[in-house]
DNA sequence: CTGAAAGCGCTTACAG
DNA sequence: CTGAAAGCGCTTACAG
C-alpha cells in the first residue's frame, strides 16, 4: 500500500511524540512542554513543534499521559436516572462544564447504589459527581476512600462539595401563593421520603408547606398529605386519594412536577376542572410544565449540575477546598392556580 | 501516621502489581495472567494471587493496562440530547450493556456535530456509538478514521453497525388504524426533515402515511402536512395551523409523541375534545404517553441502544463484522383515537 | 530554554 | 505453568 503524501494520512498508525520530536528537531520532552503550553519554551520552538504535530496529525496518548502524570482528565458521574427531567438537566450542565474544561465524563447509571460498592471508577477518575446516593444505606465511604474530590447534589456531606437549593423556602412560596389566593384546605403530595438517607428534599419541601400553614393559622389535616412515590403514576394514585376526601381540598401542592402531571390527569379524568374546581402547584419547572400550564416552583437543574462540576473541577485543578452553594428557587405562576370555587 | 493492620487500608496509596506479586511469591507477569483469568495458570497459584490481591485491595491501573495492551475498555457515546425520551432510553440500554461488559461509557452531548470535528474521543475509546449524526453535513469521515468500530442508530452507514426500526411500516399502521376508524381527512405533523443527512426517520414516517392513504384511494392534501420541528412547542404550532384548516381534519398522525403532546394541548385549548372531535396518533410510546392516554406506535428505544452496544462490543471483542438489525414497532391503542364525529 | 533519562504500572511474546 | 525483560508513550525532575 503506497501513500501519496502526508496530506491525508489514512489513519497512519497514530504518530507518537517521538515522531513529532524528530520532525521538529527537538527532544520529546520539549514537545511535551510545547504542546501543553508550558512556559520555558521559546516561541519559535513551540511554533515548530506545533507545526510538526499538525502535519503528523498527532494526538497525545491519553493512557500514556495519565500513567506518567497521574492525571486522568476524567470525572465520574453517578446518577440514578438519565431519563428524569432533573437528572437529565443536571447531566447537561455537568457535561457542558466538563467538555469546556477538556475533561471526559464517564457515566454510571445506578439506581440501587451498586456503584458505591463495586467502585468501577476506581483509579480512572480525578473526581466524582454524585447526583444520587446509595438508597439503602447512606454509605459513601467507598467513594470517599477513592481519594479524589467528590461533589454531591442536594445533599450536604462532610468533605464533599455540594450544590443545594432552598427547598423549604420554595415550598413555602408555593403554599403562600395558594393561601394568598384564598385557599384554606390545601393538600400536599410528597416525594418519597428516605428516612435513613441524608436526602432532605422530601422532608424540606414538607417543612415549607407546614411552616406556611402554621404561619397562616391553619391546622394541618394529615388526611390531606399523601405520598406520591416520586413518579407520574404515584401522582395519579395520590391525586385519586385526595379527590375522595370530604370535603375535597381546593388546592394541592405537589412536591414535583412529574407527580403534578399525574394529579392533573386524574383531575381531568374525574370530570373536574383545574383551576376552576381545584388548584395545583408543582415543583421543578419541568420542560413540559408549560404544556400543562402548570404553576410551579422553578429550580435551575442545569445550573446546579454545572456549578457542582465547577466546584469539583476547582478541587481537582486548583486543589481548593470543597465548596457548598445554595441556589434560589422562584415561583412561576401559570394557569393551574386560581381562587377557590366561590361556593366554598 | 501508623497503620493498625492491613484490614482496613485507608487508601494505602494503591498497591501495584509488583506488591501483589511479592506477596503471592510470583512474578508480576503471573499476577497479570492470574487476575485476568487467562489459561496457563495453575489453580493453586491463581488462588494465591487472588488472595494477595484481595488483601492488598488491589485494582489494576487502567492507564497502565491500556498503554500496554492498547485496549481502552471504553466506548464513546455521542448523543444530541440526554433529556429527550428516545435518547435517554437508548442511553439506558447502552449503559446497561456496557456496564455488564465492564466497559466504561464516555458521554459526549453534541447538538451540532462539533464532536465529529474535534474528535475528543480519539485514542481513548475502543468503539463509538452514534445516537446522532452531524446535522449540517453527513460527514462521518472523522469518526471513521478513528479506526475503531462504530455503530449508528436509525441510520445505515456503510461499514458501521446499526439498529433501525421499520418507520415506514409503523407509520402505515398508525394511518391504517385511523382509516379503519372511518377517517378520510387525516393530517400529519412531521419531524424535522434533514435533506442532506441520511436520517430517514422523518421521510420514512411520511412515506408510511402516504402509502396508506394511497392504498385507501385517498388523495393527499398538502395543506394537511405540517412540520412540527421535532419539539413539543413545534407540535403546538403545527396543531394550531391544522385546526385552522377548513374543513378541519378529523384525525392527525403525529410523527413523535412529544409533538403529539403539543398537539393535544392545542386541541384542548381550542375547546375541542380528543377523540370526540378529532383523533390523534403519535409515534414512540413515550413514558408520558399513558398519562396523555395517547394512541401511538411503540418503538423499543432502550432495546435499540442495548442492541447497538452489543453489535459494537462484538466487533471490539470478537472482531466480528458490522451488523445491522431492524426492530419491529407495534400499535398501542389508547384513548386519543375514535371514529370521526358523526356529522361528517 | 532544552535534553537525557528515569519512571509511571502494566501486558505480552519468548524461553524454559 | 512461570519468569525475565522489552515495550507501550508519555511526563517530569534534574542538569546544563
Amino acid at each position: 500500500m503506497t501513500t501519496t503524501g502526508a496530506e491525508t494520512p489514512r489513519s497512519p498508525a497514530n504518530a507518537s511524540i517521538e515522531d513529532v520530536a524528530r520532525r521538529a528537531g527537538v527532544s520529546s520532552g520539549t514537545v511535551s512542554r510545547a504542546l501543553r503550553g508550558l512556559p520555558n519554551v521559546s516561541e519559535t520552538t513551540r511554533a515548530r513543534v506545533i507545526a510538526a504535530a499538525t502535519e503528523l496529525n498527532y494526538t497525545v496518548s491519553p493512557s500514556a499521559s495519565s500513567l506518567a502524570s497521574g492525571r486522568m482528565s476524567t470525572i465520574g458521574v453517578i446518577t440514578p436516572f438519565v431519563s428524569r427531567w432533573f437528572f437529565a438537566q443536571a447531566i447537561n450542565g455537568v457535561e457542558e462544564v466538563l467538555h469546556e474544561a477538556n475533561f471526559d465524563l464517564v457515566l454510571y447509571i445506578d439506581e440501587d447504589g451498586k456503584t458505591f460498592q463495586s467502585l468501577p471508577m476506581r483509579r480512572k477518575v480525578d473526581g466524582v459527581l454524585l447526583l444520587t446516593l446509595p438508597s439503602d444505606s447512606p454509605d459513601v465511604s467507598g467513594v470517599r476512600n477513592l481519594g479524589v474530590p467528590v461533589g454531591s447534589l442536594h445533599v450536604d456531606i462532610e468533605g464533599f462539595s455540594s450544590v443545594l437549593i432552598d427547598d423549604v423556602g420554595g415550598s413555602s412560596m408555593a403554599t403562600d401563593h395558594l393561601l394568598a389566593l384564598g385557599h384554606r384546605r390545601i393538600a400536599m403530595v410528597t416525594l418519597d421520603q428516605h428516612p435513613s438517607v441524608p436526602f432532605r428534599t422530601g422532608q424540606d419541601r414538607s417543612e415549607g408547606y407546614l411552616r406556611s400553614l402554621k404561619a397562616a393559622g391553619i391546622e394541618v389535616d394529615p388526611l390531606l398529605i399523601v405520598n406520591g412515590e416520586s413518579t407520574v403514576e404515584g401522582g395519579m394514585r395520590a391525586g385519586s386519594e385526595l379527590l375522595s376526601r370530604a370535603p375535597r381540598p381546593t388546592a394541592i401542592f405537589v412536591q414535583s412536577d412529574e407527580m403534578a402531571m399525574g394529579v392533573l390527569y386524574i383531575i381531568r379524568r374525574a370530570g373536574l376542572h383545574c383551576p376552576e374546581d381545584i388548584s395545583v402547584v408543582g415543583f421543578d419547572d419541568h420542560e413540559l410544565s408549560n404544556v400543562f400550564d402548570l404553576t410551579t416552583v422553578a429550580q435551575p437543574a442545569r445550573a446546579q449540575g454545572a456549578l457542582l462540576a465547577h466546584h469539583v473541577l476547582d478541587q481537582v485543578r486548583l486543589g481548593s477546598a470543597p465548596q457548598t452553594t445554595t441556589l434560589k428557587t422562584h415561583l412561576v405562576i401559570r394557569g393551574t392556580t386560581a381562587p377557590p370555587p366561590s361556593g366554598i
